[in-house]
DNA sequence: CTGCTTGCAAATCTTTTGCATTGAA
DNA sequence: TTCAATGCAAAAGATTTGCAAGCAG
């Protein structure tokens, strides 16, 4: 199914409308590689939306599972959830901010199921955040 | 090394003095089993340290490797680092709100490695968060 | 002593709330 | 048409900055 599609299916089977404010940060979030922060994100709307309505839209998105948080150092960044994006991790360059998205391995989840079971806790997600420096930067400087 | 002891030897290694507003800082962190808010951590002082040292200090404490922010949820918290606590991951329950500190496996470490090695990155620190509902909570209500 | 630290005041930035108006279905 | 969604104004909260006074070494 069409991302578009899936994505007005899920604010349909939700009860919510599709607007022109809510497809247009859909598309931003979906038209960008990386995870953008909230002040990225009202940059880009370049006044087409309030920045009050940005906060809501991507607050609901990420009741519905549309988007998600996650944690870059100090701040956070929204990207779609898994549902648009395949689960993935990340990998953050201390020196030049690039953001790596990682690819799992099966070994890892039944790791992290491994893990819930033996604190007796039912698991619904998990993000893993690492963080040094690339090849780029490395071969520039000494660390 | 006595906790106390290493934290005064960072601070002096650094150039930094040991003031009554750090060891108390530090004290707080060290007597807390959970990590705690910049809010709680502001409230613990009980107005015996100014708001914006608390910020200095915590800034100082990430800058020299004693404290860390950990992210909980869209917040963040604090915590001392591996330095004093054993290297962990969180488990968050998405109900109660308790953390579970986990001990993360050797095994996990061999494949964080990996995963740095595969995409050229030399790895300083990565953060493992999971959520999902604990035995107590689940015990309550169905999920 | 002397410069690093802190407190105080205030600026700045981020996020939330209330309410009237607008727009999707 | 009708209620949910948005914009606007403003409050509330979090974090940072500048500067004078205080304290550790």
């Amino acid at each position: 199914m069409k991302e578009q599609t899936l994505f007005k299916k899920i604010l349909r089977d939700s009860g919510y409308s599709t607007t022109k404010a809510r497809s247009l940060i859909f598309d931003l979030l979906l038209g960008s590689d990386d995870p953008r922060t909230m002040h990225q994100l009202i940059e880009a709307t370049e006044g087409r939306i309030d920045r009050v309505s940005v906060y809501r839209i991507v607050e609901l998105y990420e009741k519905l599972g549309v988007a998600q948080r996650i944690n870059i150092g100090w701040k956070y960044k929204i990207e779609l959830s898994d549902v648009f994006l395949d689960h993935h991790h990340h990998m953050t360059c201390l020196d030049c901010g690039r953001v790596v998205a990682v690819k799992d391995e099966p070994m890892f989840e039944e790791m992290i199921e491994r893990l819930g079971q033996a604190n007796r806790f039912v698991l619904k997600s998990h993000q893993l955040e690492m963080q040094g420096y690339c090849d780029r930067c490395r071969s520039n400087a000494a660390q």
